[in-house]
DNA sequence: ATGATATATATACACATGTCGATATGTTAA
DNA sequence: TTAACATATCGACATGTGTATATATATCAT
């Protein structure tokens, strides 16, 4: 896959209002699901879509503890979209 | 609009291969629309119809020059998305 | 004014996305 | 082993997205 459609992916992946607070939430640590869905007004189900989105784009990682997940930033991916952005200004 | 929606919004604008392609190219100064058109296997209308969602989302000025449409990066949104991306490892 | 050129808009369509309720799967506790 | 709990997946649905062709609009050249 090529650069641009890889980073199309993260940035889809950031193209939702709900993700883009959730990434925000997992910035302070990692954090159990049930946690992040607190803090929302949607259903299990649809948490749980969103945040396979994240993680198949690699932005987040995913470890199960038992019954619960824990979600965190993978911030090597986080660099990559900053690599890009930057590289926007100097040519 | 709160924060999260604006930045949902420019990644969204991002999130296509295409328009990814088109602010890579833009990223070397103002282009017309025909040279954009012309390095893609796309119709003028679908070029049109991502010129116009890149432009909604703030990320590119468009500049009417007789028959021509340039189009330039709006670094200071683009800056937003960095100061986004950065805020994740601060905090 | 007319015709040519550049771009935008209208319409249509196949496919993707975000959402839910219901159900399945995996894990722990009793 | 069974019950309870956390999360994932399924099926359905309304809406959004990316694409094309056809047409409209705007501007320039003659």
């Amino acid at each position: 896959m090529n650069n641009s459609k890889k980073i199309s992916l993260m940035m889809k992946a950031l193209g939702d209002e709900n993700r883009v607070m959730i990434v925000k939430m997992l910035s302070s640590g990692e954090l159990c699901a049930c946690k992040i869905l607190e803090e929302f007004d949607i259903s299990q189900s649809t948490l749980s879509y969103h945040m396979k989105i994240l993680c198949d784009s690699g932005l987040v990682f995913s470890r199960r503890d038992g019954k619960w997940m824990h979600y965190s930033l993978v911030n090597e991916k986080f660099k990559e979209l900053l690599s890009f952005l930057n590289s926007l200004f100097k040519g």
